[in-house]
DNA sequence: ACATTCTATTGACGAAAATTCAATAGCGCC
DNA sequence: GGCGCTATTGAATTTTCGTCAATAGAATGT
């Protein structure tokens, strides 16, 4: 009666088909609220399996969020131009599209990174870094953005109006546009430190 | 050997003991890293009296996550002036003043909201609209604020922007003042909003 | 000083979920 | 067609959550 056919796949498609199943999921709710019996059922395997790929629970938490990360950087990778205005507005729209087409799964990462332990925390922030410096460290921004530790604080906090801004307006978009948050996030920037003079 | 003198103290005392504790211990790590033995040893009780003071570990969370909730809005109280400015600007240097003072307790809120189920992130979003409304709602805002959704957002994102650059500076405040800071998240509302004209 | 009552508190129990590991069975290779 | 490698399994173990009848502080009355 069991249909029980195990198929045997290569390691990185094993892994690469739980990562993805594990994105899937996550977006709907958080990763201990689903069981690995629930997890495996979905995945049609056994329960030990991702203990051989992930180690434990935490460690397939661990890898699935830094899956989200890491396709988040490749795709918010902003175009060669040397000019940092031009690259951050290139970057900050990719970014804007990025959470629109990827809605529940960015948010998904951005609840697992702020509620996570401290390895989770620490990929979603260097995530985070990685494409804050991506933008930033380009020669002639020194021009625009002096390196103070009141710049720096208001940079960060900049990324966090953009990224609560982005989600806010994915859940209830009301009559503004697309092109208007791109425009709302990318004068936000400049307004901030304006007020360090 | 086993000192096992248990201490009988008022429903309400041992209810406030608790909920100390899991504000303490909910700043460092997340709610479902801690066993309910090792909360219940810490607080040297047995595992039975959580379950009978909030029902669940999941109640227990939800408590405290309130408990932190009213807190910071009792606490961030404005004075009665009708003066919507100068409302913002007390308000403002209040809740500066309430998450240096209370840096655990606050971060612990917003991580347990941000990783949190439904009914947290409902606790934290009720008292942050609590607090803007408190200030916004006031004769005489709409001179400075139209109420469009562009400025909703704009508003909600500052919000954002002021937690998470008042959480940054208090794990690292490197030579920026808390006068400084208090001015910097002030300054930014003004100058988000005017970026939409 | 003692007994009684009330209820805060306990600890043992059962269920569910996490984790381990020796045994199993696909799949390529000779 | 048999052999070896290793991906995969499922049962056993451990940990954690949640329940509940039994226990023991503290106050009150005698």
């Amino acid at each position: 009666m069991t249909a029980t056919t195990r198929t045997r796949l290569t390691p990185e498609q094993r892994r690469e088909q739980l990562l993805e199943l594990g994105l899937r999921l996550f977006a709907g709710t958080t990763i201990d609220e689903i069981s690995i019996d629930r997890l495996s059922e979905e995945a049609g395997i056994s329960r030990g399996l991702i203990y051989h790929y992930f180690g434990s629970k935490q460690g397939f938490r661990e890898a699935v969020v830094q899956r989200a990360a890491d396709d988040l950087i490749a795709q918010t990778e902003p175009p060669e131009g040397d000019d940092p205005i031009v690259k951050l507005l290139a970057s900050l729209t990719a970014y804007v599209d990025y959470v629109i087409a990827n809605y529940e799964g960015y948010r998904s990462l951005v609840r697992a990174a702020a509620g996570g332990n401290e390895t989770v925390r620490a990929i979603y922030e260097n995530a985070r870094a990685a494409m804050i410096d991506r933008t930033f460290a380009t020669p002639g921004v020194d021009a625009l953005l002096a390196d103070t530790p009141a710049t720096r604080l208001v940079v960060r906090g900049w990324v966090a109006f953009v990224e609560d801004t982005v989600l806010a307006w994915c859940d209830a978009p009301d009559g503004v546009t697309r092109d208007e948050l791109a425009k709302i996030v990318t004068d936000a920037l400049p307004a901030l430190v304006a007020t360090l003079d």
